[in-house]
DNA sequence: TTACGGAATTAGCACGTTCCAAAAGTCACG
DNA sequence: CGTGACTTTTGGAACGTGCTAATTCCGTAA
């Protein structure tokens, strides 16, 4: 009786009082009705239900979770959303969610720090009841911590150095090793390590399996062949004359800079895999599709954002919130750009 | 004093209660801080922030929605993150509530009605202002109709016929028919349109210019040139060898089914731009850089997102919900896989 | 008849915030 | 010292829901 204008107006929105007063009970029953309670008659429940979606009644999380109701939000805070590769990782947490009856909200830190504290400060005031945290390159520990604690979260792909939260991350040292033990079978000696900047965790373990690599060759490590460069298409173009002169192959930090890399090679008639030996990280769907096709370290995001998810809901049912460390198996897939079917070039 | 054990424990969360009584000021004095109330005096404001921090307080954001306050949260429903495009438009989204106070929040629907129920009721129940919704393919404007009341909503891309809500998308009979122009000025005759099914608004919408152009052109329009599949590269594989047998050029729905076509033409050794006319819609960041490069409509998802979130902003700032249209501009974007720079194939 | 027990329903407080009206404090002026 | 004007602070009633404990209802056994 209270709510039903057609037309946009300044009708309040149905409470469960009124729902309450519609169906001719009180609201506690209304109450047990939405929480599936087995306590009420099938004939109230019916008439309850009824009134319900007469009224277009919506429930009001916000009062609910003020009474101590526990919420079923995830949040899920991811640094770049125009990486592939997270993309993938937020779409394996969001169906591992679905089973579970839990709601991903994503948001988007464009690897903007500030972004990433007002972002999480909002999913905490909103009552998210856990975070799957792809932390923001430059991060800090110390502004995160105090907006993280007494919920469970876990980190995804990245870890940030001084925060007490669970980790869930792909074998990157291994990989990283692996490859480069790859492109030293393939006979290069001369072997650069491009992309990202030093304080990134991902790529100080890459570059450690990339060192243990060329140590187990007992093959010296060149700080020169260690390039830094932004993470996308255009920093790596502007590395790539360095390289030419450098080296003969190069692991890439990950796929985006190792696209990039292929294409600004390209563009100065330089074929991968044939003039230049290119290995990428990650593994992204592109990656099988330029040509030539990318030899790459697959992670399989997909699985990796499950995961996440999974520890992350088994936490909230257990209450228990201790941090887990799960590393995900990383393999080297070989294509075309690794060169692996040919010999290195002989020019130096 | 009731807050600040280390660690994980029972311990409440501070509310603006214990904060007053922290800085020994009343409650509403509180209240006012956290709303940057000028009528606090300086000398308070410092100390109530010096409490807050202290105590590690959290503005509980569910308790003043419930008194009234209105959210500054945006809900973005969006149907597919797999497409770089719709991802592009999220960013595009994003950025744009950067300037305007709001937080975004994503929800993807996996292009699943069932989900994209649940997804846009939880950002009501949660408070959401405003929604921007690109409708999950099988949407019903029925069951979105009482969910959708009271709120600002903008439909971005895609429109969903039943539905009184504004809508921002992009010129899609009017580049369909500039792409299809083009193709017939290269001497196309019979020229197919390969993508999606019925029902669908976008490709309702880019048919129709397609239809258009063959119309004016004195070109009669075959039913059977018009082919269904699936919005994903292996959809577009399925129909490749039914497309060479009836027609030497095709206008995609999307890339994504041009990009799909054009990789398995190049699987059964057929190149686009020589042997067959691929044109692709959307351009996405993947045309420019395949090979063949692809010809595409470019709609410029990112400015068609922002374009919706200042819609958005601007209806949540005035309170004035009446639904808008706006139309975003296309503009053909020529490169090699139409051919344009060869004659059609003489083979019919 | 009363007593008992289980099923179904309800009253009412609590949660953390905002907002209104009102109170208290401060200052200058006559 | 009283008055008025202004600045700053405060008490308390909402807001919509969940939970606990209490109440009613109904059928059956003593």
């Amino acid at each position: 009786m209270s709510a039903g204008v057609d037309e946009r107006g300044t009708e309040a929105r149905a409470t469960i009082v009124d729902v309450a007063r519609h169906a001719g009970v009180s609201k506690s029953t209304v109450s047990l009705v939405l929480s599936g309670s087995s306590l009420v008659a099938e004939s109230t429940r019916t008439r309850v239900s009824q009134s319900m979606s007469d009224l277009g009644y919506i429930y009001h999380r916000g009062a609910a979770t003020l009474r101590g109701a526990k919420s079923r939000v995830l949040g899920m805070v991811i640094n770049d959303l125009s990486n592939p590769f997270f993309v993938e990782m937020a779409i394996g947490i969001e169906e591992a969610c679905q089973g579970g009856a839990f709601i991903p909200f994503i948001a988007n830190t464009v690897e903007n720090p500030v972004r990433q504290l007002q972002v999480i400060r909002s999913m905490r005031e909103y009552g998210a009841a856990g975070l799957a945290l792809s932390p923001a390159i430059a991060s800090s520990a110390l502004e995160l911590k105090p907006l993280l604690s007494d919920m469970p979260v876990v980190q995804v792909m990245r870890r940030l150095p001084g925060l007490r939260a669970s980790i869930v991350a792909p074998e990157n040292r291994f990989g990283a090793r692996k490859a480069v033990q790859h492109l030293i079978g393939l006979g290069h000696k001369r072997i650069a390590f491009v992309g990202g900047f030093p304080a990134m965790s991902v790529r100080e373990e890459r570059l450690a399996g990339y060192a243990e690599a060329l140590d187990e060759a007992g093959l010296p490590y060149d700080p020169a062949l260690v390039i830094e460069a932004p993470i996308n298409p255009s920093g790596a173009a502007g590395v790539a004359p360095q390289l030419l002169r450098s080296s003969t192959a190069a692991l890439c930090f990950n796929d985006v800079v190792a696209i990039g890399l292929i294409r600004a090679f390209a563009a100065a008639g330089v074929e991968a895999g044939r003039d230049f030996a290119v290995v990428g990280f990650d593994d992204i769907d592109e990656a099988r599709h330029i040509f030539p096709a990318l030899t790459s370290v697959a992670v399989n995001g997909r699985a990796l954002g499950a995961r996440a998810a999974q520890l992350l809901m088994r936490q909230l049912a257990s209450g228990d919130f201790a941090p887990e460390n799960i590393l995900s198996p990383t393999t080297l897939v070989v294509r075309v750009s690794c060169g692996a079917s040919r010999q290195p070039g002989v020019s130096s």
